[in-house]
DNA sequence: AACTTTACTGATAACCATTCTCAATAAGCT
DNA sequence: AGCTTATTGAGAATGGTTATCAGTAAAGTT
């Protein structure tokens, strides 16, 4: 990031306000209400460049893009009938011993089914 | 699957044949070298319901769905730099003892960076 | 073995999240 | 204030995947 603009910090304002997952679109909703004329390709943009920076991480839902703002290591749940996504704090990381690489960063995704979905089987 | 073509009949036998990560476009050119008639829709479709059936198991990486044959847990390395992938075998999977949910199945992802990368820094 | 039903196929159009393009704008330097 | 150029917004383009639909062929029935 060589210049901050305005569209920027609302940008990061906004994500360090979401306390959960968020896609391109859904940040573009919210945005738009504070300042009618951002456009989505500079939250697509700028989410590249955050991500590509470390300050945020990825991961594919549904054929779309989902963000979240946590800086610990990345675990999410999700749910198989309903897409419901959950953080999911992860303490022990020893698999990653096993590995013969420089890891920089890792994601865990748990597929399953929720209490509610289970619930109204 | 209600009913066994030959066009499913094939796309299983060539599954079976590959051991890496595939995608849907490289498993239609794959499989047109011997049915020239293939659809990729065919392909497409199958794999859907092969996925829905816990046959294979996917994931999305530079914005294509790749898949795997392997049965046991999925873990796979990508290296950032190369987009190269690699199983990683899971022994232990003490972590999902932590969460309240029905898992049905978990796949890792590590990024980092591969051998042939950090030579050629 | 012919008939019937309908799941499946192949071709292609449609979809949709994301990226690209480019003229206009504005951040940050001098 | 003026200058350079990174950044923006609008909309077109991209590309993997899905939907559509008429034709085909499994699998059951007679």
């Amino acid at each position: 990031m060589r210049r901050l603009t305005n569209q920027k910090k609302s940008i990061s304002e906004e994500i360090t306000k979401l306390n959960s997952f968020f896609d391109a679109q859904m940040l573009y909703e919210i945005i738009k209400k504070k300042d009618k004329n951002i456009g989505l390709a500079t939250i697509y943009r700028f989410l590249n460049s955050l991500e590509k920076d470390g300050n945020i991480h990825s991961f594919v839902c549904d054929n779309k893009k989902i963000y979240s703002n946590k800086k610990t290591n990345h675990a999410h749940f999700r749910c198989e009938k309903c897409n419901k996504l959950e953080h999911i704090k992860v303490k022990n990381v020893d698999f990653l011993d096993l590995v013969e690489y420089d890891i920089c960063h890792f994601q865990i995704e748990l597929v399953g089914v929720c209490k509610g979905c289970i619930v109204q089987k």
